[in-house]
DNA sequence: TACTTGACAAAACAAGTGTTCGGAAGCTAT
DNA sequence: ATAGCTTCCGAACACTTGTTTTGTCAAGTA
């Protein structure tokens, strides 16, 4: 059985044809892996790339010219790869989510969405905004954590959503359960106690979809 | 001076392309583009070329095979919006983290990290893992969430790290203090009791410089 | 009308480019 | 050592592909 894992020469090559695609955005030729990595013969070239193509590491389209493709790194996937969302500002406890249809879209700061936390196919009617303040800690949710949030005012039961309770003019985000009339707000951390309140007092804002923390 | 806009037959050889390069990941060449918009010649196609080229549209790479790229399709434009990272796999309670000097960054997986939560320039050095298990809850890092981590063997008070605890044969990721002879690992949560142990026993792999968690 | 220009056609040309093949060199297990 | 395998080499081959050349034709334009 053939290894898993690339010669260096076999490596080398893999990260020049990376490289070469991201700097042109068109896959080299194998005499340009032949000449700028020194390699005595278009054969060995050939032959390297037919092992790589095994292993998975690149897409070659048979005959015809520059036809290497990366997986995940092709000009095609890559704008599969990662989507945008706009960030509508902060939430804090105690102030309700603005009304998504009412946000100016075109004006609002952008942020990257890597396809590992939302694939892009599902991106619609996504929005992010950053969290102030610890009163979600016990959904797993830090001060400065910026969440994803899909607009929906309806919740299916043990969805995370960020809900509004309007007698005590707080968002918080919970575990969303409806229980015979009333509804409970279950916290991500076990250890925390849940609320329970009455439908009426309850508004749905979105649901939680993910969150990007930075710590740098 | 030649207008601004596509002829016909140009907007249908620029769609052409740009579906091509989307669906194979590489450009066409002439005669592809020849043979499937039923164009009689290749010249009439090189000639349209370099209509759309004037135009902006498209940028060739002259005289090489398949050189055609669209501008914004390129990866290039997208390279300092966002940044990869290595996906060195699963971390657990109990497995070591692997010595990054022994991983072959170019083989490993990569997940694309925004600038949101790690800039690309601080990218040098850090890795990313999968979390299973709840072992980290309390440091609000949950079952399925990435970490972001930063080679580094120590540590400043108050980062939060990834330790190794030898005894206990697990990691586990805390802030890190140093304490008159002991280090205390606290966890994020402050209704959460720290641990405390001797340096000995203690061996960083790395700081938690970013989280990402999918919901969906 | 005569002249230009844009758009197209057909064919030939010249590189660009992937593949093949005999053979050699190095490595591993028997 | 011997056999078998991987890796590499050099050169030739054949296909792919961009370019160029020479015309044609219709629509403007002076």
């Amino acid at each position: 059985m053939r290894r898993r894992e690339m010669s260096d020469r076999q490596a080398d090559i893999y990260q020049y044809i990376v490289d070469f695609i991201r700097e042109r955005g068109i896959s080299p030729s194998i005499r340009d892996i032949q000449h700028d990595l020194n390699i005595s013969s278009t054969s060995v070239v050939s032959y390297n790339l037919e092992v790589l193509e095994k292993l998975g590491k690149i897409v070659r389209n048979d005959k015809i010219s520059r036809g290497i493709s990366i997986p995940g790194l092709s000009p095609a996937l890559l704008s599969q790869e990662i989507g945008r969302v706009p960030l509508l500002g902060t939430i804090t406890a105690g102030s309700p989510l603005p009304d998504p249809e009412e946000i100016d879209l075109s004006r609002a700061d952008q942020i990257v969405v890597p396809a590992d936390v939302v694939p892009p196919s599902r991106l619609n009617g996504v929005y992010a905004m950053k969290v102030r303040g610890q009163s979600m800690i016990d959904a797993l949710i830090d001060d400065g954590d910026i969440v994803l949030l899909r607009w929906q005012e309806t919740a299916e039961n043990g969805q995370m959503v960020a809900a509004w309770l309007i007698d005590e003019n707080a968002v918080t985000l919970k575990k969303f359960y409806r229980e015979d009339g009333r509804i409970r707000l279950q916290p991500a951390n076990s250890t925390m106690q849940p609320i329970y309140t009455s439908p009426n007092n309850v508004r749905i804002q979105g649901r939680v979809i993910g969150v990007l923390r930075s710590l740098v």
